[in-house]
RNA sequence: GCGCUUGUAGCUCAACUGGAUAGAGCGCCUGACUUCGGAUCAGGAGGUUCUGGGUUCGACUCCUAGCAGGCGCACCA
């Protein structure tokens, strides 16, 4: 139930109807023209830009032509109470009351589907997202695009889109090795009290690590931990899971949980790699050569080397990028076509990667390897969250991994709670830099944002406590015999923007818009609640203990789409705070 | 040096794929609790949307040239 929608229907019939009349030419496409919410200063309910947008082609005035325009236009519709044009030549129009009792009717009746876009085709998306290292615990850094990609997953799946949610594990290569070494050297720590080699700047230091090697000395009793070379690839996949397990509970303390995790080491085992390079080479995109330093750089400690490469500057990328390095061993970018090219075979719509900001760099090339597989270019879509800033004591706190000096998930999650983390991380575009102010954020105040709209479903769940219903199950009501005041209407207005949230966050895959929305009903409900303090007319709840069918419902839908918003956000909605 | 990205009120940010007199919160000023929950509300002050050009009926949004911040720039994933 789109009213914009519907409405710019009527408005296309209206065009179409008119031209085959010869009354009026149309362009191409009709694509440009829009339905909106009007700026609120005016007095109405839905606007149009049909005019300006046909003037040209009409050779008349917008001003004439959306006065013609507009007697067709109310002609059509017995709803429409007053329709007005306004400079420069918007199309206003007022409803009458009925329309809005008569759309709170219908999203009541289909209150599951409210929000839902009922015409797109609904697509097949795998998104990956998270994929950080397994060598430790997930950090602040890691939480902002997990929580982002957890969300646009869940704002698919409520459009009734497919999803699959992917994790790539890096299991290979020299950080693995490293770790596993690291690990070895806390076993030899705890087993044999020879000191860990602090000064060794390959090595992981991290505490957490002291876990993981008890852990595995208590499960793996029959190990010999006394030669490394012995044991390295048992120890391997020993360190990994322990990694992995710490992963996926930190995950899951966020209300992430991923269907697949894929094992890059798998690929690679199962000659994923030379599979598609051979395919690229078919294709002509791939060729032993030498890249140039980057001008500006200190060439130096330059060594120009022959390589396979993968033509990327084809599709765009400003340099060819190394497939294989001198070791023989692939690159982490080859092991990564691999897995672009198993995501293809599986024939997804649209494959969803979510990065991190320092990784942006990366998306020309991996974009371009998509691009050179599957000859499409908008197969991938490559969504970047941007840094979150941490401050605490009103300083910006740097994170070093060195120190062991960083926030992990658990501190989060235990300091803050997952519901604010969400709500906090979220709501703002991922293409802006997050100030996460710590001190803030704790506090359960009116700067939280969270706070704000839950209160506002914990009041509404007040008035239901009141009168005895339950506010979870289905209202029935037997005549929509009223209509609303304006205030009421204005709420409604703002309701019958919800599918128009969902399809923005959907589509441009931007879910900041869902608690941005949120808030701003909530504001609007909190204004309405306050109305009640001067007018006891405008309370819920009368002298009776009683409440009327129209405010009863009204509430209703407004906390329908409260918790069908948090749901999506993947917050709670208590009803008592 | 190159690429990506951001620049909107004192601060943190919105602005519905180009719409109308650019909106919120914080902070500042003034007010509202014998009351359905004050974690709330009403009102006030606060703007050359970084700058210069361009595209058009119309630009915070698109193009272009700058300026400023962030991120990245070979066998580390």
């Amino acid at each position: 139930m789109n009213i914009f929608e519907q409405f710019l229907d009527k408005i296309k019939e209206t065009l179409l109807d008119l031209s085959k009349k010869g009354d009026l030419i149309l362009p191409d496409t009709l694509n440009g023209i829009t339905a909106e919410m009007p700026p609120s200063k005016f007095d109405s309910d839905i606007s149009t830009n049909v005019a300006m947008v046909l003037s040209k082609i009409n050779k008349k005035t917008p001003i004439d032509l959306a006065n013609t325009l507009s007697e067709k236009i109310k002609k059509k519709d017995k709803l429409i109470e007053e329709i007005s044009v306004v400079k420069p030549g918007f199309i206003n129009i007022k409803f009458k009351k009925i329309f809005w009792t008569n759309f709170i009717k219908e999203i009541t009746q289909k209150s599951k589907s409210f929000g839902i876009n009922t015409k797109e085709n609904k697509k097949n998306f795998l998104i990956e997202f998270v994929s950080a290292n397994p060598t430790g615990p997930l950090h602040v850094g890691h939480c902002r695009g997990a929580i982002l990609g957890d969300v646009i997953a869940n704002v698919l799946l409520f459009n009734k889109h497919k999803v699959t949610k992917e994790y790539y594990v890096n299991d290979y290569g020299n950080q693995i090795i490293n770790f596993t070494k690291s690990v070895y050297f806390r076993i030899r720590e705890i087993s044999f009290k020879e000191p860990f080699p602090n000064d060794n700047e390959d090595l992981y230091p991290g505490d957490y690590l002291i876990d993981f090697a008890n852990n595995i000395i208590n499960y793996n009793k029959d190990l010999d931990f006394k030669n490394f070379e012995k044991i390295s690839e048992k120890l391997t996949v020993l360190a990994i899971e322990e990694a992995l397990k710490l992963i996926k509970k930190n995950l899951m303390s966020l209300g992430i949980n991923h269907d697949n995790f894929i094992s890059e080491k798998k690929l690679v085992k199962n000659q994923e790699v030379e599979k598609v390079i051979n395919f690229l080479q078919k294709n002509n995109f791939v060729y032993k050569g030498k890249i140039k330093a980057p001008a500006g750089e200190d060439d130096d400690n330059w060594v120009e080397r022959e390589q396979l490469l993968f033509k990327s500057t084809d599709f765009g990328d400003d340099k060819d990028r190394a497939l294989q390095k001198s070791d023989g061993a692939w690159t982490y970018f080859a092991s990564d076509v691999a897995y672009h090219k198993n995501k293809l075979d599986r024939k997804f719509d649209k494959l969803i990667n979510i990065l991190g900001a320092d990784h942006a760099g990366y998306i020309k090339r991996i974009s371009s390897s998509v691009e050179a597989l599957s000859n499409s270019k908008d197969k991938l879509v490559c969504k970047v969250s941007q840094l979150v800033k941490l401050i605490k004591d009103k300083k910006p706190f740097k994170m070093s991994k060195r120190k062991g000096d960083y926030i992990t998930v658990d501190d989060l999650i235990n300091e803050v709670g997952k519901d604010a983390t969400r709500f906090i991380m979220l709501n703002r575009s991922s293409d802006v830099e997050l100030d996460f102010d710590f001190d803030n954020v704790i506090e359960k105040s009116k700067d939280n944002p969270l706070y704000y709209v839950q209160y506002c479903y914990a009041r509404i769940a007040s008035v239901f406590r009141h009168i005895e219903k339950d506010l979870k199950s289905e209202i029935k009501i037997d005549k929509y015999d009223f209509e609303y005041s304006q205030d009421e209407i204005n709420i409604l207005k703002k309701i019958s923007e919800w599918p128009k949230c969902i399809d923005a966050s959907s589509n441009k895959l931007e879910p900041h818009r869902i608690p941005t929305y949120l808030y701003e009903l909530a504001s609007l409900f909190h204004s309405y609640w306050n109305l009640g303090k001067d007018n006891p007319d405008k309370r819920f709840i009368n002298d009776q203990k009683k409440i009327t069918n129209d405010k009863l419902i009204l509430l209703k839908a407004i906390s329908n789409v409260i918790k069908s918003g948090m749901d999506i956000v993947g917050v709670s909605v208590p009803e008592k705070m």
